[in-house]
RNA sequence: GUGGAUGUAGCUCAGGUGGUUAGAGUACCAGAUUGUGGCUCUGGGGGCCGUGGGUUCAAGUCCCAUCAUCCACCCCA
């Protein structure tokens, strides 16, 4: 059927671009500010990529990318998530032999093949950045801060800030060992899923909803009690900076994030009115993941934000919208002797840089003037035999109705006067 | 991938136990004395009742399948 749309996609009509634009101008205008600089990488990459970059045992990469080969028998996927891509870039582009840390953002269509549900679409958008070259901690509070900022300026209430450390290699190491000795005692009462998480990946047992499990993991260790010395400097330097900053966060030893590639620092923001997908952004730090992708070693923070999960909680919370556009002028034809005059008139409004429109399917004046007032114009230009024999035209402000007669010559200066007035 | 709910005009929804030409509100269009919006009144156009099967003399109404949406699990943005 050509008249519906694929699954888990979705239209954005005029007046929710709208929106979406507010938030993107909001995103690029701080990006400018914390020297963060735009990068447009491909929607499709090779699959190997997610592979290598997102973690071939994530579920992602195992049975949510759309993969298909292309017509050279070449494996591609629609990128499923912007950090492997950035890195890619970052690696083939050479950026990593220049000035370091490299800091980009982008914004774009993510595709990953889940079941559609609220908050979870197979084509979504994000807006992400990604600092690449330094291992700072001060940059992963200025991120973390970003993020928080960035929801500040959109009105947004109401959300959790939760930051963990997952350390490095070694210290997960040791964490697996440590907690295995926990739960294994307690295997029987985990749920299906655990039980088999128990060997493979233990960690993502903290992290489990189940009320059987989650009861278990309150009293297991979790990253912070494995960290090294090293980390744990890390992760106390980065709280010093948010504290400086007096940004407001939980400490969440719990806090496992799905992709392979994170290390040291890990951080969520949930907001608690948009359902169960109440994530709407996070990231963390992954220093292991350029070499991981064919790179020199080098260090590297990100996260990513869901727009869709944004609006929806700015629509819970009734957050503001600036108003949508609407053009300035609207120009009627009293009777159908003038229609060309009008047409005429329309389009020297608009070479002067003002927003201007006209009726396209021949409506009686009242009618024109009722479709007028429903664009939301400012102004009405009537243009009549009258006004024609005396070379002018009627402005009517339609915010309040009041009418006056102005020279047709230097018309829209004039009304430009009007505008600005206000 | 698993489970649950829903699917009637553009939109929001009515349509007891199956029975003639499927309704409302809203939106859209046109009128309400001769050149003017927002309020009010009147009229009008618009529906493969998601799709495909089945039961029945008869199905929007019952059964099955399928597709889609929503909700939850899972996962994550």
């Amino acid at each position: 059927m050509i008249t519906t749309r694929p699954r888990g996609t979705a239209d954005i009509l005029p007046e929710e671009a709208g929106r979406w634009r507010f938030v993107e101008d909001t995103f690029r205008r701080i990006c400018r500010e914390y020297n963060y600089r735009e990068i447009r990488t491909p929607v499709f990459e090779h699959t190997e990529l997610f592979e290598r970059g997102v973690g071939d045992t994530t579920d992602i990469v195992e049975k949510e990318m759309y993969t298909f080969r292309d017509r050279g028998d070449r494996s591609v996927s629609l990128r499923p998530e912007g950090t492997a891509p950035v890195v890619r870039a970052y690696l083939e582009s050479n950026l990593h032999s220049g000035p370091q840390p490299v800091k980009l953002y982008y914004t774009g269509a993510m595709f990953r093949y889940d079941k559609p549900q609220a908050g979870r679409y197979r084509q979504f958008h994000q807006l992400g950045v990604e600092a690449l070259g330094s291992s700072h901690p001060a940059l992963d509070a200025e991120m973390i801060a970003m993020i928080m900022d960035f929801y500040g300026r959109l009105g947004l209430k109401g959300l959790e800030l939760h930051i963990n450390s997952v350390g490095c290699p070694r210290c997960r190491l040791a964490l697996k060992d440590e907690l295995q000795n926990y739960l294994r005692p307690h295997a029987g009462e985990l749920c299906i899923n655990c039980k088999n998480r128990l060997e493979r990946n233990p960690l993502r047992v903290l992290d489990c909803k189940e009320k059987n499990c989650d009861r278990i993991a309150v009293n297991a260790p979790t990253t912070l009690d494995c960290l090294c010395p090293d980390c744990g400097d890390h992760f106390d330097a980065v709280k010093e900076y948010l504290d400086r900053l007096g940004v407001v966060y939980q400490v969440d030893g719990r806090l496992v994030r799905g992709l392979d590639y994170y290390t040291h620092t890990a951080f969520e923001v949930m907001s608690t009115d948009i359902g169960s997908q109440s994530s709407i952004g996070g990231g963390g730090r992954y220093n292991g993941l350029v070499e991981a992708c064919g790179g020199p070693p080098a260090p590297g923070v990100g996260f990513a934000l869901g727009i869709e999960r944004i609006l929806l909680a700015m629509k819970g919370r009734g957050a503001y919208f600036p108003a949508g556009d609407r053009p300035d002028v609207f120009v009627v034809s009293a009777d159908a002797e003038c229609e060309k005059d009008a047409f005429d008139l329309l389009f020297a409004l608009r070479k002067c840089g003002l927003g201007a429109d006209m009726d396209y399917m021949g409506r009686s004046l009242k009618a024109q003037m009722k479709f007028a007032g429903k664009t939301g114009c400012r102004f009405v230009v009537i243009l009549g035999g009258d006004e024609l024999k005396r070379g002018s035209a009627s402005v009517k402000d339609m915010t309040n109705g009041s009418q006056i007669e102005l020279p047709l010559k230097g018309l829209a200066e004039e009304i430009k006067k009007l505008i600005g007035g206000n």
